[in-house]
DNA sequence: ATTATCTATAGATCTATAGATAATGC
DNA sequence: ATTATCTATAGATCTATAGATAATGC
């Protein structure tokens, strides 16, 4: 039992840890704090002496899964000798697919945004404009105007692409829709 | 207290639809029985003579809700002269991304079906192939072979603008989105 | 006689709180 | 003295069932 406050600053990022992957795999609503918790190695009780309620857990787990959106991002741009396709071959691939816990957090938790609070709708916009800035950058000849309108599309076009590739059942199906993706935003480079 | 066989059919149909309408907004999981038969005009203990599950009710629901994303879909392109652009016109449409209910059944319930178990899945694979045939034959010209690839990556840009456009909270960037993706399909024509 | 629906409830689970325990930190 | 965590539980809610009621249909 530690009752430090180096180790309430440990737990309280267990927590969030936990939770941020119980909920990208299952949604903001599926794992009760007793799950969370108990993922994390504590007890439900102790929960409301680091968050006021369930809800303010939610917005902190969802802040985090975008941080570790942009993480997955930078890694996966690292070094790259042509950024777009690493960024393109990296997020519709059926590896990201598989992957829910430390993908990306607007395919993953975009549902659950359209349903909740104001609050977490802003998070999302905030990524969701973070990711169209990226592609403007990437599919741009370092020359040529930013095409915003290309850039927002080419985003759908690989959040939807994630998104139903993760919805059918059939892997080969699943695989041709990230593939045709991959290859979509990759042919409208300007 | 209605009992004759006729009575209980229209209970049956009328239980089905309030749990469609109901998912296709919250989610699957997110009406309890007594929501969807209070709904239906009925109290929720006679749920179970209709279904012997709450799972089974789902399954009825989602592919009720295939069927009125087919209709919706019939509905959209009735007598246009341009049935892409008008697929497209609709399928991104502000007024789509505003009305769950009766909307596209992908959209609204993808990242359930991901979660959930192989029936659920096998009925969306079914529903995005009518997406793809769909698009397949409006993308290409009338002699022009069929471009599979085109129209898959097309269907991802199009779920996905939607997908996205209803978790973020801005209505202008939300429109924005839409947008985007409809100029973007449009301008892919073969 | 059968059965569609109703009221009532059993048993499970969930959020949040209360009080005990054991360590920290003034 | 304070507090981080624990055990226990109150109150709400959810799925599913039991038994009563009232209509259908042989």
């Amino acid at each position: 039992m530690g009752h430090s406050r180096d180790e309430k600053t440990r737990s309280h990022e267990r927590i969030v840890a936990a939770a941020t992957g119980l909920m990208m795999e299952g949604g903001t609503e599926a794992p009760s704090v007793a799950d969370i918790m108990s993922s994390a190695g504590l007890t439900h009780g102790g929960f409301y002496k680091h968050f006021a309620s369930r809800d303010e857990l939610v917005a902190a787990a969802v802040a985090s899964a975008m941080d570790a959106s942009n993480e997955a991002t930078r890694e996966a741009l690292e070094g790259a000798g042509d950024p777009l396709a690493a960024f393109v071959e990296w997020y519709a691939s059926p590896a990201h697919r598989d992957d829910l816990r430390s993908g990306c957090a607007v395919a993953a938790l975009g549902t659950d945004a359209g349903r909740g609070d104001p609050g977490l709708q802003e998070l999302f916009q905030d990524q969701v404009e973070r990711y169209a800035g990226l592609l403007e950058r990437l599919l741009g000849e370092p020359g040529a105007p930013a095409d915003r309108r290309a850039a927002l599309a080419a985003l759908s076009t690989l959040v939807g692409a994630l998104y139903v590739s993760r919805a059918v059942g059939d892997e080969a199906f699943s695989a041709e829709i990230l593939a045709s993706a991959r290859e979509s935003v990759l042919s409208r480079r300007s």
